[in-house]
DNA sequence: TGATTATCCTACCAACTAAGTAGACTTTTA
DNA sequence: TAAAAGTCTACTTAGTTGGTAGGATAATCA
């Protein structure tokens, strides 16, 4: 399951996503405006900011926003971020790989059956980027 | 990602799987053989037994056996009774649905996507029982 | 019938993660 | 230079995970 900060990244994210090419948006308007919790909030956006997702800046007027055309920002690579591996186990994960202990993975049939579940779900949040979560 | 737990229960299965129709097996076999901490296995055991995927038989000659044939335990069901929820969202669990606050589930771009994603999992997991993952 | 074998059950514990909060610091701009 | 806004470090609190301890209960067999 995505974790609570996973849910309020996306929520964050659609919404700068709707503010594109607008100015900087302030955490407390985001927080306001799709009910999370500030200081909470605050920890998320800084963290799709040192990852490259969100730009910000300081003082009067500034606020966060995209870095990239939300076409650009890939929905995989959010949920790799602010949640965790996507595979359903540690010897399937593409990115967060850790071999199997007593298992051979060539002899698994678990091991077999994760990666087609893995392949089935990147293949649609590989192909989905935040514009696709608008609307 | 599916628990230690869950990883356990799996190696057991198979295991138990292997040697169906060949009577009871004992714990500390599955435990030594599989090497999965007893005490810790006795608890994952009995869970599934309650849920009615294996029997068990007590004092000498006794020890746990699949109630049914492996081809007809569902690998999907195991996951949600010892894992879980198998669907990223619970407003798209089919199972453990509950619905979201402070968002429309009729215009959510990540719910259609969540849901997208949950069946291409289910399309592979509900079609695979304990057979599938021997050898 | 009583010893042995094995599952069943209740309770507990340590470590970790998730979710959120507090408060001071830094930078920008008007 | 004061106000506005993000940045950073540290903390708390609650829940989950991965186990362990020890006795109760039931079945078997001598």
């Amino acid at each position: 399951m995505l974790s609570k900060k996973s849910q309020y990244a996306f929520k964050a994210l659609t919404y700068l996503a709707e503010k594109y090419n607008k100015g900087p948006v302030l955490i407390s308007e985001i927080s306001k405006k799709k009910k999370i919790p500030l200081k909470f909030l605050e920890n998320i956006l800084l963290e799709l900011k040192k990852a490259g997702i969100l730009e910000s800046k300081k003082g009067k007027g500034g606020g966060y926003f995209l870095k990239k055309d939300p076409s650009k920002v890939n929905v995989a690579n959010v949920i790799r971020l602010v949640n965790g591996p996507i595979a359903m186990l540690p010897c399937v994960s593409l990115y967060f790989y850790e071999r199997c202990k007593n298992c051979d993975e060539k002899h698994c049939g678990l091991h077999d059956m994760m990666i087609l579940v893995r392949d089935a779900s990147l293949n649609i949040l590989e192909n989905r980027t935040l514009k696709d979560l608008l609307l």
